[in-house]
RNA sequence: GUGGGUGUAGCUCAGUAGGUAGAGCACCGGGUUGUGGCCUCGGCGGUCGAGGGUUCAAAUCCCUUCACUCACCCCA
């Protein structure tokens, strides 16, 4: 048997309701936010990665499914969508007509890593992003969006964490002082944490080790380093939320795994998803656009991870599965033939109708009828027909009246409708 | 890439003094004449992850391998 490739996974009919009511509600939102969908393309250069992410991260080393294509260019999947975002925001020249402009893109990203729970080699993101925009009431705005999104899905046990990375003017100074600290606690750090201590000691941060933790209590915190511009600009996102009601927790050890972020970060986390708890993440990137050959325009941005949120709403067990309304038992080929056109008649009105195409005893429909769910059986032999009458069985109350054959369609389609 | 756990019917799982497999759910059908959900009876359905070894005999012991899963790592 050929089965699913490692990490990536078939999203099956019994889930799929469930998708689309996050995916229709996320853009409704999105569109009454002012944002507009770019469609990106799943394939791109890998130096775009490499410039955007990184190539000292983990995503860019050993993650990215990377191929040489015939004409001997190197591809990447996009293992994140920004990127891309950004890159399209450059190509077409959108900074020039619309400096200011939100884009949204959804879709699948692709990284190689060890699947476990809550993490596939595919997974599928929800991308928004804002560009022009210096002003923290952006950054606010975006993280009121989430967390409307958030609150519509009626997602509970998710929690708002944020933090401010600072810029390239104060966080250089912030990881020099975070230096000596660190060189004082070699005893309590992991081997890990030990070798990015020089490379990339914020990461220390992120470190789930009980030791490190613990270690990591009394580390400086970025926010006594940061700038006064920084400052004001951390303020300003706080207040703003304050101001909507937004719960939040200040976390300064909440740092990214990409280098591009500035500035505003946040998370939204949910324990009930285990290790892997972020369900969505984001912040501001103003040094992206100019780095990737662009203008200097600033960024901000957020992803939610779909497969994550839609994983806890599944837990909450909520169905949006769509039943069919009307069952059409029919008995004899005389009548399936006739119940063969009423189906189709009754669809094109919106109803969703099912028959049986085996010539089964009545029981056994009525058995299929009710494992449907549908509200309403239609019974139809060629006594019914002989008569010009056929029956309409209520499934709830049992009750059962006899329905004319002339105008069958619109008499049963009125009924089902004042349900 | 590293570690732990698990791999027996579509699903959830039983099944050790080694003797060629069971339950529940699901599915199909019956319980008198054309009527569902409960009950009841019956049926369908398994190369016991794969390969090798030990043995008269292995789901059960040994080796190898693969997969799934959780955690590390990383992140949405």
């Amino acid at each position: 048997m050929i089965r699913l490739v490692r990490g990536f996974k078939d999203i099956l009919p019994s889930d799929t309701a469930l998708w689309q009511h996050v995916e229709v509600l996320v853009r409704e939102l999105l569109e009454d936010f002012g944002f507009s969908e770019l469609r990106i393309p799943i394939l791109e250069q890998t130096e775009l990665f490499a410039r955007s992410i990184g190539t000292g991260t983990d995503i860019v080393e050993k993650e990215m499914y990377t191929f040489i294509d015939r004409s001997g260019d190197s591809l990447t999947l996009r293992p994140e969508a920004t990127a891309s975002v950004v890159r399209a925001y450059i190509e077409h020249g959108i900074y020039a007509k619309t400096p200011e402009c939100k884009l949204y893109t959804t879709g699948p990203m692709f990284r190689r890593e060890r699947p476990q729970k809550g993490r596939y080699r595919q997974f599928y993101q929800i991308n928004a992003e804002v560009f022009g925009l210096h002003d923290p009431r952006a950054d606010a705005e975006l993280i009121l969006l989430l967390m409307t999104i958030v609150g519509r899905l009626e997602l509970s046990g998710a929690g708002l964490h944020i933090n401010s990375l600072g810029c390239p003017e104060c966080r250089p100074q912030f990881r020099e002082a975070l230096k000596p600290f660190l060189r004082g606690q070699t005893e309590e750090l992991c081997s890990n944490c030990l070798r990015r201590r020089d490379k990339n000691p914020m990461r220390i941060f992120d470190c789930k080790v009980p030791t490190c933790k613990k270690a990591m209590l009394d580390a400086p915190s970025i926010l006594d380093y940061l700038c006064e511009t920084c400052r004001a600009h951390f303020e300003t996102v706080k207040s703003s939320l304050d101001r909507f009601q937004i719960p939040y927790q200040i976390n300064h050890r909440l740092v990214r795994g990409l280098d591009y972020y500035t500035r505003t970060t946040f998370e939204v986390l949910a324990e009930a998803l285990g290790a892997q708890d972020a369900v969505a993440g984001g912040g501001r990137y103003d040094g992206l656009v100019k780095a990737l050959g662009g203008p200097d325009q600033p960024g901000v941005g957020f992803a939610i991870g779909v497969d994550r949120l839609i994983e806890l709403l599944a837990a909450q067990a909520q169905s949006f599965e769509r039943r069919p309304h009307l069952f059409i038992a029919a008995l004899g080929l005389r009548a399936q033939d006739t119940a063969f056109q009423w189906v189709q008649e009754f669809r094109m009105q919106k109803v969703r109708a099912e028959m049986d195409f085996e010539n089964r005893s009545l029981k056994s429909q009525m058995r299929r009828a009710d494992k449907l769910g549908v509200s309403y059986t239609l019974i139809v032999g060629d006594r019914e027909l002989d008569d010009g009458a056929v029956v309409l069985r209520n499934m709830t109350t049992k009750e059962q009246e006899n329905v004319p054959v002339q105008d069958l369609v619109r008499l049963v389609v009125n009924r089902i409708r004042t349900e």
